[in-house]
DNA sequence: AAGTGTTTGAAATGTACGTTTGAATCTAAC
DNA sequence: GTTAGATTCAAACGTACATTTCAAACACTT
């Protein structure tokens, strides 16, 4: 019982910093169940295949981000009241940094894993991710349109999706950029100096005045 | 003489076009000889290894491009007056749409591959970047500077890469998005279109003001 | 302490990969 | 028409991978 709850933990561990440090197809489970100290095979004894160690591996995450944002979400929705967009986006701060609860490194963990699912494996993740959330999501959009009402849906649609692209890549080279900053400007960030970064230069792009062609 | 000019070309094309659906490390030599209609020797034989084989792909298109837009930032620099920040990155556009002169999608293809070589291959091809055409950024990064004299050098430097991402990322997951916006929004969006909605989401979230902490 | 179901271990299976090889074929000059 | 070099071809090589197998070790109930 101990033991095997200490094999899938260990698994798991291993899998999570190798697949966002590599990716997802480039992590072997011999490395994997090496870096675990475990036994090869217990990787699909315990989970079945590479692919269901994946899901697990993004569900320990998942499942406890969207129901925090879920409540958020509603939260603001009932609130009757015009929600800043700066604010609306603030809103995932929390709840990702309550990741490192999960782990010591959860919440950049998390992210790391979010791009790589978005970059690996084509659509999958879009898929799971509309499938299983796609409530919490509709939610989401909704407080931003709500903020924006001069933009039209198929605006929001494409400026939040380029909003995902930059927190996507920046945190799959999250670890690469650190570095260079810390090279060139003296600076030490970690993943929470990071987000809040992120907010404004989202909340500017996403609230971006529409030109009239030029 | 020109069946080898043939093969060298077939090669690439078929190349260009898996590494962009799929990633390099994803691709098999075997999937682009199989396509391109060659043997799989011919790879080894002309290009030396896959490694180079990516090389190549990613050359053909940034030998054309990375001149011209060292010359348009060199032009804009040379000009003395206050250049406005979307005009800086309007100059990327017609650079990029030219690539459609070496391939039919050249741009959408290009865009796609340098997502893949940032996601894909940890930190090789911001290395070969940086060394190649570490000038003609240089450049860029100054024009951006002087685009936004109030914005420190080390949110400038956090800011881009944010737009690199979005960049990035929107042309790796571009026709999954094409799709989307034509099925929900009754939108037909090409490339050029996306660049174009790209800009002013860019523009404002790069110069947004710096709020003092939340 | 025996017995039962769960978990681990070492080894093997089959597949796919990048690369190499050496003979066969083509190309072009003499 | 012969020859020399460039290119193509089918086959093989060695490696790494996910997954399977089945016996050994273990945990827990009786």
């Amino acid at each position: 019982m101990t033991s095997k709850q200490n094999t899938q933990q260990k698994i798991l561990d291993a899998a999570e910093r190798l697949f966002a440090e590599t990716g997802f197809s480039a992590t072997s489970l011999r490395q994997i169940t090496s870096m675990a100290e475990v036994n090869l095979a217990s990787v699909n004894y315990h989970f079945g295949s590479k692919k269901e160690l994946i899901q697990a591996v993004l569900q320990r995450y998942l499942s406890l981000l969207m129901p925090r944002l879920d409540q958020e979400f509603t939260r603001l929705l009932a609130s009757q009241q015009h929600n800043e967009l700066s604010n609306v986006l603030s809103v995932f701060v929390i709840p990702l940094l309550e990741l490192n609860k999960i782990q010591n490194r959860g919440t950049t963990l998390f992210l790391q894993l979010l791009g790589r699912g978005y970059t690996d494996v084509q659509g999958h993740l879009r898929w799971f991710f509309n499938h299983h959330y796609g409530r919490t999501l509709d939610k989401f959009v909704l407080l931003v349109q709500q903020s924006c009402p001069a933009l039209p849906a198929s605006e929001i649609f494409w400026r939040l999706h380029f909003s995902l692209g930059t927190i996507v890549f920046t945190m799959a080279s999250n670890e690469a950029l650190k570095d260079i900053a810390a090279a060139d400007f003296n600076e030490i960030v970690e993943i929470d100096g990071v987000i809040k970064r992120l907010i404004p230069y989202l909340a500017a792009g996403i609230a971006a005045p529409i030109t009239t062609t030029n």
